[in-house]
DNA sequence: CGCTTTTGACCGGCGC
DNA sequence: GCGCCGGTCAAAAGCG
């Protein structure tokens, strides 16, 4: 990627992780600009008050756009209404391709008792991966309000950092967006968002109310 | 009572 | 092959 279109990226304060198995670890970042209550038009609805960000972080422009993160190219893929192209395609798949996805049927699954075949199931959910994309912003608090309602199914201490990573899931049925939450461990007052995979819904919350005139964009997540 | 959160256990991927 | 680590499960506890 070009220096130009990195700038152009950071201006448009969006990127997209594609499939990395990896480094899925390596999340890259995404830092709101300016201070504002609602620096975006869908899909940021988020309706704390956001400060501005210290200067003085560590330029994480690095991790962003190093060559392993393969950030969308914006000049080409941004714009308009649409703000993001999001593939959900069999590009989706991880590495081991469709053939491990559970289309596979052995005589050795009969013999499996009925918490194994669970696990099996379970096993070849996880071989899937919807986009995911991360951004932070200075928040004082972890979870933002996007106009979803979330579910948190676990919380993990990861590895040199003091702050524990929390995990969400959408509570709508048959809707499997998960969001991660963490702290950033230089600066705790940044607040590390990730978001996996795209609503097929609406906001179980009404955001009319809001000052975002875009509602009917609000699904992106 | 139904939904959400907590939390220890478990699993698979990955590096060595 | 083994151990580490991140992600998920699921039972129990919490809460309105």
């Amino acid at each position: 990627m070009s220096s130009s279109s990195q700038q152009a990226m950071l201006k448009q304060g969006l990127f997209e992780e594609k499939e990395m198995p990896a480094a899925a670890s390596q999340m890259g970042f995404f830092t709101f600009p300016q201070n504002l209550t609602s620096p975006y038009p869908p899909p940021f609805p988020f309706h704390q008050p956001l400060k501005p960000f210290d200067h003085a972080l560590p330029d994480l422009t690095d991790t962003l756009f190093s060559p392993k993160h393969r950030v969308q190219d914006p000049a080409s893929d941004f714009g308009g209404p649409q703000l993001l192209s999001l593939h959900r395609s069999t590009a989706n798949f991880w590495a081991w391709g469709n053939e491990c996805l559970g289309t596979k049927k052995t005589g050795a699954e009969d013999q499996l008792g009925l918490s194994a075949l669970k696990m099996k199931r379970i096993k070849a959910r996880r071989k899937v991966r919807e986009p995911r994309f991360c951004f932070k912003t200075m928040s004082d608090v972890d979870v933002l309000d996007d106009g979803y309602k979330w579910r948190k199914y676990g919380q993990k201490v990861v590895k040199n950092t003091q702050h524990p990573r929390s995990y969400y899931r959408c509570t709508q049925d048959d809707c499997r967006v998960k969001k991660r939450v963490e702290r950033l461990a230089e600066d705790p007052r940044m607040v590390i968002t990730t978001y996996e995979g795209r609503h097929a819904h609406s906001p179980s919350r009404d955001l009319h109310d809001s000052q975002h005139p875009h509602s009917h964009l609000n699904n992106f997540f």
